[in-house]
DNA sequence: ATCGGCTCGCGCAA
DNA sequence: TGCGCGAAGCCGAT
């Protein structure tokens, strides 16, 4: 928070990573603070195009659920506009037309948010205040530092969970009605949605928005949670929860999911505990790694080791050399390999085992440590509905560099860093099933 | 099927 | 300063 001048107009609640009005403490806070300030309380979101290479599927996904988002936030006597500019250009002009009284923004621990956060910081009158939403530990309070590893994080989030992990009010019918409301919309109302018009759009291949996203859940929890620690594995038996998009856009709150799964008393106990590591201590340790680590994309986030470890084997014989293009189209000698990258194109997703193995064969298949996490990076981004995410980020710096995990035993290319390959695969699943579910192109 | 070795450094106890 | 311990796998021996 920073001080400023408060206006006379309303509360804004900068919406960017959390995109629902369900289960979100920055909207909470912003409602509680214009009630008790006597405002009303206005959100906005930023539409950028080409947000870090997003494909016509995410804003899809995105504008669909936004759009759901904006109808409950109005049942709420909320108003929601859709700003179609860079926010540091576009806030600042938006908060003095308004006569804003502060901004309140949700947490996000990838560069452009910060950045956009630090300049805005600077221009803005108003006070801007951040709230982690997507956490349910906010980053900053878990760990003042980059952790090394889960083991490093986790029993600081154990210390801290049966503090933060509560139940969370409803949002509530906003008493107070800002007059101008009207008037801002015909000024920001430009071709607001007219993008539902997505015609040029691709098919939807999973549903979006809060409501389905807490289906997709109890679901999830109803049907497979139980089977998680058996089936989670293995990608021909759906034992993951599927709900990372979701998680990503924000249209699922973390803490709800936790705190469903938590009451749980009949699951297998065994699958209760791995899915509330992967959902809290994996998932925070990915954002506390962003956070602390501004090169989270870059070599010299990897620890020490296995950048020298790397660096020790950068100049051994690759067997196979493969350009971005046949990457990205799956045109590998190794079929399950080629079977993952047609999974990430057509289902906008990959099961989370097979991320691993799908990075850390691309680290053998590429000239450098750099360009494999180039690459990584960028088909992760462009096709996963859950990329430019922390998540990934984290995903590929540990299948790539070692972050997060251990030295093994030196091997060519990979020197220390942890190996897999398909015959790993194959003592774990039925590795032809899952080829042939994925059909060719 | 199951087991052990591979390897490093954090964090705590002393 | 020393040492216990963790960490989403591989591989070869049994």
């Amino acid at each position: 928070m920073q001080s400023g001048n408060c206006g006379d107009g309303p509360v804004v609640y900068w919406m960017s990573r959390d995109q629902r009005t369900n289960d979100n403490w920055a909207l909470l806070w912003a409602q509680q603070e214009a009630i008790i300030r006597g405002k009303g309380l206005i959100v906005i979101f930023c539409l950028i195009s080409d947000y870090l290479k997003a494909s016509s599927a995410h804003y899809s996904f995105m504008l669909d659920g936004l759009e759901q988002t904006k109808i409950s936030l109005e049942k709420n006597n909320i108003s929601f506009y859709l700003l179609k500019e860079d926010p540091t250009v576009i806030i600042p002009h938006f908060l003095i037309d308004i006569d804003a009284h502060l901004l309140v923004c949700d947490f996000d621990p990838l560069r452009i948010k910060q950045q956009w956060k630090e300049n805005l910081a600077k221009k803005l009158a108003v006070p801007i205040f951040e709230v982690d939403t997507h956490n349910i530990i906010p980053v900053w309070i878990a760990s003042d530092k980059k952790e090394y590893a889960a083991y490093t994080l986790r029993p600081k989030i154990n210390r801290l969970i049966d503090e933060f992990l509560t139940e969370i009010p409803s949002i509530t019918p906003h008493p107070i009605i800002w007059e101008s409301a009207d008037r801002l919309f015909n000024r920001y109302h430009t071709a607001l949605f007219d993008l539902a018009n997505r015609s040029s759009f691709s098919r939807k291949s999973i549903e979006a928005g809060e409501k389905i996203a807490t289906e997709v859940a109890q679901n999830f929890i109803d049907k497979r949670l139980s089977s998680y620690s058996n089936h989670r594995n293995n990608p021909c038996l759906n034992g993951q929860s599927g709900l990372s998009p979701y998680l990503h856009f924000g249209q699922l709150s973390a803490q709800r999911l936790a705190l469903q799964v938590t009451s749980i008393k009949t699951t297998n106990a065994q699958s209760k505990e791995e899915f509330l590591e992967e959902l809290i201590v994996r998932k925070e340790l990915a954002d506390n790694y962003c956070y602390y680590e501004k090169q989270y994309d870059q070599f010299e986030a990897f620890p020490n080791w296995a950048q020298q470890s790397l660096n020790a084997h950068r100049k051994d014989k690759r067997d196979y050399i493969y350009s971005f293009e046949q990457l990205e189209e799956g045109g590998t000698h190794e079929e399950l390999w080629n079977a993952c990258q047609r999974d990430l194109v057509k289902n906008s997703k990959l099961h989370g085992f097979l991320r691993m193995y799908w990075a850390k064969k691309i680290l053998e298949w590429t000239p450098s440590p750099e360009i494999a996490l180039e690459y990584s990076i960028s088909l992760n981004d462009r096709y996963s509905l859950d990329g430019r995410d922390p998540n990934g980020y984290a995903g590929i710096a540990w299948s790539i560099g070692g972050v997060h995990d251990r030295a093994w035993k030196e091997r060519p290319i990979f020197g220390k860093v942890r190996y897999m390959n398909e015959a790993g695969c194959r003592r774990k699943f039925k590795t032809k099933q899952y080829i042939e579910s994925i059909q060719p192109r």
